[in-house]
DNA sequence: AGTGATTTTATGTGCATACATAATAAATTT
DNA sequence: AAATTTATTATGTATGCACATAAAATCACT
């Protein structure tokens, strides 16, 4: 009938998860406070503050000050996405590592683009279009807008060896973006492209990337049929 | 000439992510360590390590012990989706949240279910079928198989008012999944329960849980088309 | 009763210090 | 030269203490 010690935040972490998976602590409920568990624990209320935290940061605690703790109702679960540039991606997965670049040009968008990157509609900007392949196949068509405003030196990359994809995330600094994941039917041309049937149903990626105010790029990542992100829990 | 004080751990990581944005550190650099920079920001080591540790859970730092603190070479994105309980999540866009239980049956599952689950492969799982919508349309359409051995209280249950996805996540405990997103075309089935045409690109979210070593539900979700996930960087 | 000021309380954070740990570099031995 | 041991060093973390801050609860006053 020992009372078992917890000397570090991560065995405290630990025993918190398990009171809540089993029950001891239903979801709703009012944990005791800090300072409570630090005596029970017998360890700093540092040490449960730091273990509080990092399972409130994975949702499945909800912590207000002086309201105090307590267990989420709903957790929201959490699904962290590596996005990795391409080339590592692939070849971390084992496979061999293709590159063809498309397209280059400098153009003006459609003003679906322009208006996206917040960028006067009659403004040129660069069009770079590549696909990337693992093992020699299709693995995925990027459709990218560079905004040479912001990234001036872009204009002097060829994209034949490097991919924007890579180039740009060593080159241009950024602040802040947004990205979105959907499905699109594979237009015959994205078909051709990607070496699969038209209408095959892909996952996009699409990402707008900010440095301050300013847009630096909007990217559309098309991925092969049946590609899938994956992460757990 | 006044050197600016850092008292907090928040203004240390701006400055710190200040710095990296402005190239100050580029990509690949090693950055003081955190005694000097504690010095140079006139606050306590922890605070620094704090700032520091936050930016490198954001992936824009690597830290190793001994070896110290560098700027990424890629940085890894790392897109946080939060995937709520959909009556939540429609309600918190200002939708009315409506559901429809379809079908619920106790089942033998096809073997791609029960491999996945680990589950005997003739063993009874039960199976739930049921729309939610969002405003009167079809928003997701959850197509669930659940373990009775591991909740065995969900067996009671009729899924016809408060849907599988949300009572799961209040009574059944689980320590760990993993979550795949992709795309799909609809099926003719799909297609009518969505009200969609057939073969829409569809976004699909397969989630599969566990609680220990056994597996608690699996669930596909596929959701409307144009649906899309957002999240910022 | 209603309104506003005040107290209380739980979390949030900073700091100095000490020690732990991982990984490298240096020294030593084989 | 290779292998092993030892020292060094940067990060990682525990602790006690102090104070900050948000929010709930209470009290005071009209």
């Amino acid at each position: 009938m020992n009372k078992p010690s917890f000397r570090n935040w991560q065995s405290v972490q630990t025993e918190v998860l398990r009171r809540i998976h089993a029950r001891e602590w239903e979801p709703g409920d009012l944990i005791p406070n800090e300072s409570d568990l630090a005596l029970e624990f017998g360890c700093a209320r540092t040490t449960v503050n730091r273990a509080l935290r990092a399972v409130a940061d994975s949702g499945l605690l909800d912590r207000r000050r002086k309201a105090g703790t307590r267990v989420a109702e709903q957790p929201v679960a959490k699904a962290t996405l590596a996005i990795a540039v391409i080339r590592n991606e692939i070849e971390e997965r084992g496979q061999y590592y293709g590159y063809r670049l498309i397209t280059r040009r400098e153009a003006i968008p459609p003003l679906a683009v322009s208006d996206a990157m917040k960028s006067p509609q009659n403004h040129t900007l660069l069009h770079v279009r590549a696909l990337h392949l693992a093992d020699d196949t299709p693995y995925a068509f990027e459709d990218r807008w560079i905004n040479p405003k912001v990234v001036p030196e872009g204009l002097a990359e060829s994209y034949e060896i490097v991919s924007a994809n890579e180039w740009l995330l060593k080159h241009a600094p950024y602040t802040h973006g947004e990205i979105a994941f959907s499905a699109t039917s594979a237009t015959s041309e994205e078909a051709e492209i990607l070496c699969c049937n038209e209408n095959s149903a892909l996952l996009a990626i699409d990402r707008l990337t900010w440095d301050g105010s300013s847009t630096v790029t909007k990217v559309r990542l098309l991925f092969g049929p049946r590609h899938q992100l994956r992460t757990i829990l």
